[in-house]
DNA sequence: CAGTCTATATTTAGCGT
DNA sequence: CACGCTAAATATAGACT
């Protein structure tokens, strides 16, 4: 008799069983990110992924090493010369955790906003009171409606254009055709040269999605591709 | 004898037969999308995937339709009442176009940098000129070169802080499991609902990647999978 | 869990239309 | 170019280690 019953078919649905779910998320995924670094090398595309796994852990895909960027912030304290145009980063590091960036994100929405002056019924909420933190904490609820609806929508979509743009930067750099499992620590964080990784795999808790299933353990990363964790 | 040869072996290499080049982009993207979606309905894992194709143009998959947020501003003027929660967009388009949008990133990232006062140096190169566009211009020539180094490392730090958390903010919001092919043009613009496509396509030349096969159409955009452009 | 093994389900190169 | 076809190349579900 066979020994195994082989490859089945199965239907497109999620998966219930979830010893099942985790391997296949595992394979898959690899599969995926295979797939993309043949399509970054057979037509010199340059290809970028981000998935949460389903249980909210972010791994990425592309021609830059994120999380040696956040990495960098996180863990050390260094001063890092190991980059490219001997441009010297590690300087602000201090006020930079995980957390940190969120806040800052919304700064620089606050801020943008701010230097738009797209209208003064902008600074006229502004005066009213500390507005910055309103539309993220979702709590508007201090304020006029009305004003603090508009105020809010214009920050989101401040916040749409920011994101494209930064899509369209990380995808920006042209780069060479790594070797798809050559996961070796480059020194190129960020898109200047086209010195760089192409597959990059990081594993962390994702904030905004504080799972109940996952004890918020930062980010137990592991940046290479053989072993890639699923979750 | 055999009708065809069948699928072919081939080397992992750029392939250099500009036809066949085009040919397997096209499927070679599709079935990655496919497998992203795939990934996305089995687990319920969210991905996004970004990609330029070797000629240029822009392409992704995702569960949010970015190329809406894009169109939005550049083709159209009217105020948008088609968005989550009742908010009231469109009113920042007047200075939105994409090219815009890059100078707005930049202005982001200097007010950024300023608000940080990470150090007063920071002020100082500020008085002595205009240094704004400099880290970006990539002509550090009229400064002092040391002084105008660690700025710009400085920026390229926030800048990919920033571009970081716009990644993990686009992935952040949860979304059901739509059709893969479904591409309906949903109403769900960006992130705040879960309600929002799952497809999504869009062609355009890259403004900093002036290829020069390319005509520079600004974005001559379609977007269904089931007729995936290539380009 | 991550890696193996088997037998099958899928994908896709090369050619036509 | 976007599809259709065919056969070989791959990816993987399930079971095991």
């Amino acid at each position: 008799m066979r020994k195994t019953k082989g490859r089945q078919k199965t239907k497109m649905v999620k998966i219930e069983k979830e010893k099942n779910l985790q391997v296949t998320f595992c394979k898959r995924k690899n599969g995926l990110f295979k797939k993309a670094n043949e399509l970054c090398t057979l037509c010199n595309a340059r290809v970028a992924i981000i998935l949460f796994s389903p249980s909210g852990k972010i791994c990425s895909f592309g021609h830059t090493k994120v999380e040696t960027i956040i990495d960098r912030f996180e863990k050390t304290d260094h001063p890092d010369n190991n980059t490219q145009r001997n441009m010297q980063l590690g300087e602000i590091h201090q006020n930079s955790t995980i957390r940190g960036l969120n806040n800052r994100l919304t700064e620089v929405m606050n801020n943008l906003e701010s230097e738009q002056k797209t209208s003064e019924e902008l600074k006229k909420l502004r005066k009213k009171s500390k507005l910055p933190e309103i539309w993220l904490k979702e709590s508007i609820g201090g304020l006029h409606l009305g004003q603090a609806k508009e105020f809010k929508g214009k920050l989101e979509n401040l916040k749409k254009q920011v994101i494209y743009e930064a899509f369209k930067i990380f995808l920006a750099t042209p780069f060479p055709h790594p070797g798809f499992y050559g996961g070796s620590s480059s020194n190129a964080p960020f898109g200047v040269d086209g010195n760089v990784n192409a597959f990059d795999n990081h594993n962390m808790a994702l904030p905004s999605h504080p799972n109940p299933n996952e004890s918020g353990n930062e980010h137990p990363h592991d940046g290479l591709p053989p072993q890639p964790r699923s979750d």
